[in-house]
RNA sequence: GCACGGAUGACAGAGCGGCUAUGUGCGGGACUGCAGAUCCUGAUACCCGAGUUCAAAUCUCGGUCCGUGCUCCA
């Protein structure tokens, strides 16, 4: 079975193809490092790490590269409003992304190199640029020309090149520019800032220049996936196409782009100035970072998603049905399993027909992960999982199948849930205890009081074990019995 | 204006020619003294109009409505 994703400059679908057999080179565009990274960020890099995991789990040999804009307008004014300097509220915002991506259960990139490490590599493709007549000097920088390859306008977003509003969105252009479409490759020195030397003056590399700058050094002149936000659409990716194709002559030098959906708020476009705008840290601080996690790749990741609190209480609840299951196989795991039989969707024995129907999903998964990483289906197959294995360890097995039953579904969901998803949390966190100081505070008082509903319960005097119950509520202590007596936490 | 993408049950969200999506919520039921968890089960769909087809949420054409980009943005 192939796999297939949607290539935003063909437009369609197509099956993905590695320039060297068993390889992926992949580069993602990060974040640029002025501040915590929001809920964008984190449907963006979720949607890329369950696509580097699937390729990965599919045998490719992923070499994933990521990259931080440790240079930029507003890394300049966030400096000049706060008196830090730019360089410590970059690195802040470097170890602030690597806590949250953590939180959200991202695996890690292989390389993630910071374009000011990249100025000497940036000025020599503008070199090369203005040596094959690409490029221009300007009076305040270097300017890559359109003009000098109209072919190559619209390529990701089809835009005709006389159909762009003129003046740039009204901003009257002050520049030397050429032609308002042309963009900066290279910008000299205002007063104030950050600069490096080049043959143009001081000054500091434009915005586009250094995607293919890292991407080139680290993946080579050609390399099979690249990703971003559809925000990046325009005019970031086409100018890297105009960069990089005139550069190095290849046609085209990214052979598959890749673009995620936006999230919205309630409705509306998530945005600083409507302050509809959610940090991860914000948002991991009411929930489980798993959950958002799962809200994210609840939904295709081309499709906008709308975040409410509706969609996180769904997430919740989708998610803690799934670590119920999960747990519940993990206690009834046993040392020395029997060999299970093999599995039939048609069989008339439980076990045997809930094995097929297991295998079926297993598939349907990879099928549907195939087709453009559709994680949606994906985790509809995982909730089919979690119901066959629920409703096995809920039957009345011969306790010998069941527990032998309970370490394949163990398997089962650590592969499909935890390796493929991501959404799975560790055995040692979802089997121990939350440590809550609170909990240790109320300790005594509540456990008395379990003894006494323990008490009325085996009386039979059920209004007074309710009222026991009610003021364990009150403590916001949930009880609930088990085989093995009540259970509680807060 | 130009470009791109959508419209599926109460909600979220897959499917994209014939076959139960899935989950939440709601209605029954099993298990429970109650509660919780788990399982079984029911109801509620495919924006409108025309066409193609034995067969259309699914393809074609025409509407309507809604997003997004064209400025820094994941």
């Amino acid at each position: 079975m192939a796999l297939r994703l949607h290539d935003t400059r063909r437009r369609e679908k197509v099956v993905f193809s590695t320039i060297e057999p068993g390889k992926v080179k992949m580069y993602v565009c990060g974040v640029t490092v002025y501040d915590f990274c929001h809920l964008g960020h984190a449907r963006c890099y979720i949607a890329f790490d369950l696509i580097h995991r699937w390729l990965e789990y599919s045998g490719y040999d992923v070499l994933y590269i990521q990259n931080f804009t440790d240079i930029d307008d507003k890394i300049i004014k966030r400096s000049n409003e706060s008196g830090i300097d730019w360089k410590k509220i970059v690195d802040d915002n470097i170890e602030a992304y690597y806590e949250d991506m953590d939180l959200l259960n991202i695996l890690r990139a292989d390389e993630y190199p910071r374009c000011t490490e990249y100025v000497e590599e940036m000025i020599s493709i503008t070199e090369s640029l203005i040596d094959k007549e690409h490029a221009y000097v300007a009076k305040d920088g270097v300017y890559f020309s359109i003009a000098s390859a109209p072919e190559k306008y619209g390529m990701l977003t089809g835009q005709n090149i006389d159909g762009v509003l003129g003046g740039a969105g009204g901003r009257v252009s002050e520049s030397g520019k050429r032609d308002h479409k042309d963009f900066a490759l290279w910008k000299s020195a205002k007063p104030g800032e950050p600069t490096w030397p080049s043959p143009w003056g001081d000054g500091r590399p434009g915005w586009h220049i250094e995607c293919t700058a890292m991407s080139m050094d680290h993946l080579g002149e050609q390399f099979d996936i690249h990703g971003g936000g559809q925000d990046l659409l325009f005019p970031h990716h086409e100018a890297e196409i105009f960069q990089g194709e005139c550069h190095t002559g290849c046609k085209p030098v990214v052979n598959h782009w890749l673009h995620n959906g936006f999230v919205n708020m309630d409705g509306e476009k998530m945005s600083k100035s409507l302050g509809n705008f959610w940090t991860i840290r914000d948002i991991c601080e009411k929930i489980d970072p798993l959950v958002l996690r799962f809200a994210l790749i609840n939904a295709h990741y081309r499709s906008p998603i709308d975040m409410n609190e509706q969609l996180l209480h769904d997430a919740g609840r989708n998610h803690s049905r799934i670590l119920t299951v999960y747990k519940q196989a993990l206690e009834n795991q046993c040392e020395n399993p029997l060999p299970l039989p093999k599995g039939d969707v048609a069989s008339g024995v439980p076990l045997i027909k809930s094995l097929g129907l297991m295998e079926k999903m297993a598939e349907a998964l990879a099928k549907a992960m195939d087709d453009d990483f559709n994680s949606r289906e994906a985790v509809a197959k995982v909730l089919g999982g979690v119901r066959e294995i629920g409703k096995l360890l809920d039957s009345d097995l011969e306790v010998k199948d069941k527990s032998s039953f309970a370490n394949f579904a163990v398997e089962w969901m650590e592969e499909y849930a935890g390796l493929v998803l991501g959404i799975l949390p560790s055995r040692d966190e979802i089997m121990t205890e939350k440590v809550d100081p609170k909990r240790d505070e109320i300790r005594s008082e509540v456990e008395d009081l379990l003894k006494q509903r323990t008490e009325a319960r085996a009386n039979k005097d059920w209004p007074a074990a309710d009222a026991i119950r009610d003021k364990l509520v009150a403590l916001g202590v949930t009880v609930v019995d088990t085989a093995d007596g009540p259970v509680w936490e807060l």
